[in-house]
DNA sequence: CATCTAAATAGAAATGATTTTCAATTGGAG
DNA sequence: CTCCAATTGAAAATCATTTCTATTTAGATG
């Protein structure tokens, strides 16, 4: 995605395009894989002489909020980010060994909402699917 | 689900029944909410005079081991458990105020296995897929 | 019933990811 | 340029979850 694209996407958002977050972005852009928030911040270090942790997790929360970043829960139940150039609402198959991710175009939503909504009568603030194993290519080591 | 229904389960599992195992069991069973391990802790402490936390952890995990029990992760990231009777693999429908649960008939494992193995090459190892919402009695009020 | 062993437990301590706090700094609108 | 809300760093707190180890116990076996 482009650096303009990611201008005009913060400032709809209200989100100041500070030197740090851009650095957040361009990181999780440049990477192939879901990070976590360390690895982020580590990387980040050599080119920031201060850059506070709390502060790459709280613009990662916020990047997600905006809807620029995409959140993975880990089956180890850490947080992971991933910048994923698919705009539409969609899931995630993660592999747990390299990091790869890769879109799942199927999506539950009609279905969920048909047998909570007019089944359950209750209401979808959100929902959950991601799938986790292992990616053709560490499946063959 | 019935006493010894369990009893024949913990037995093919190779897990002892314990008096505090079974007694987590049947306050799962008597819940029509998802508990977490603190609250299913506290109800406990009354019955045992010694009752550490960690065996209330511990137990909770045996227990979806073993596939007697289903956790469910809270969006706001913690665990909480509960004993649902239909053994067959399904989902949820969590309301996030009361903590009530209902089953989703639905399920995606078809058409995620389909893109995953098919599509990608990848290996399935788990999926999740989780509905939060309110419920009903929780929307009108 | 007595014996025996792997499984289970308590209690205390450690863990470690994530969040909070708050004073100082800064982006960017006007 | 001014100004203020947004952002940040540093340090500390949080707090759910896990680990450790000595002790106890379920239940298999004879
Ligand atoms: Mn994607
Ligand atoms: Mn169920
Ligand atoms: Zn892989
Ligand atoms: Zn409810």
């Amino acid at each position: 995605m482009a650096q303009s694209s990611y201008l005009n996407e913060l400032k709809s958002k209200k989100l100041k395009a500070t030197p740090k977050r851009l650095a957040i972005l361009r990181v999780l852009s440049a990477a192939s894989v879901y990070l976590g928030p360390q690895e982020i911040w580590e990387q980040l270090k050599k080119d920031f002489k201060k850059l506070g942790l709390p502060t790459v997790y709280r613009n990662l929360e916020e990047l997600v909020d905006a809807g620029l970043v995409s959140r993975i829960i880990h089956p180890n139940r850490r947080l992971y980010y991933f910048l994923c150039e698919n705009r539409l609402q969609h899931h995630h198959f993660i592999c747990v060994q390299c990091g790869k991710v890769q879109d799942i175009s199927f999506c539950a939503e009609a279905q969920l909402l048909q047998e909570v909504d007019q089944i359950y009568g209750g209401k979808i603030l959100s929902h959950t699917l991601q799938v986790n194993g292992l990616c053709r290519c560490c499946l063959k080591h």
